[in-house]
DNA sequence: GCCTCCTATATGCTCAGGTCATATAAAGGA
DNA sequence: TCCTTTATATGACCTGAGCATATAGGAGGC
């Protein structure tokens, strides 16, 4: 019987991950090593990063080719292409809707957090 | 050949409903299909909501009774717990740091997109 | 030469959140 | 009686995501 804490909201918020990688290119091309250093190593899975590449490759909304110039195996390096820049302003445009839907769960919260105590007489 | 919109993101974000169910019963107890209506039936699958109560009465964040009264089929009536109101803080605490995250990618976004012409020399 | 570490990409297994379809049952009205 | 509405519930399935692990090239130690 450990209640330790109650729910638990964790994580590194969910459906999101592929708006960040986006934006992450749009600040310029790299290989998927490289994005994780830009995205934070610790917040992003490496397999999920290179599986969601390919899966972006497959979509149009990036491209790579391989890079076997310099030290160390060969890269992939990617970058956007038009149709992933599209890709990234719907994704703002979504992401802007987001947060009018948080500002809106926030306002009700207070609302009801501040009549708590006296629900009934 | 129809590419009609790139990528899309459709959807009533992922991971943030139960904080919605939990913020809908904070506004008095209810039962399934009543909280089907104060959050939108057409955003939330019955099936999902009912599954999600039943968790969450697991978990010890509400808590139901039958209701035999009235016409129709019985209800189960659902209300918070303390331990529901103080996930439901949490859920707020949690979606306050994902509204600043959102600052945040909004942010470099409007960065990347002024200088999205001018690349390269 | 050989071993080991770092870089880099990739696959398999599994879970949890969510959707869609469908089942069941009580009441009320035609 | 049969059909519709209200209400709760289950089964099958998909997908984003995390965890572990595999593979391969180069660099440095010895």
């Amino acid at each position: 019987m450990h209640h330790a804490s109650p729910c638990c909201p964790p994580w590194r918020t969910r459906g999101l991950t592929q708006a960040w990688i986006l934006l992450a290119l749009a600040q310029g091309s790299a290989h998927g090593y490289e994005l994780l250093d830009r995205l934070g190593p610790e917040t992003l899975d490496p397999g999920f990063l290179y599986r969601s590449l390919r899966a972006m490759e497959e979509a149009g909304l990036v491209q790579s080719a391989w890079q076997t110039a310099g030290s160390g195996p060969a890269r992939r390096v990617y970058s956007l292409t038009d149709l992933g820049w599209e890709a990234l302003r719907m994704w703002a445009a979504h992401l802007r809707r987001l947060r009018a839907q948080l500002d809106q769960f926030l306002e009700q919260f207070a609302q009801v957090e501040g009549g708590e105590k006296d629900v009934l007489p």
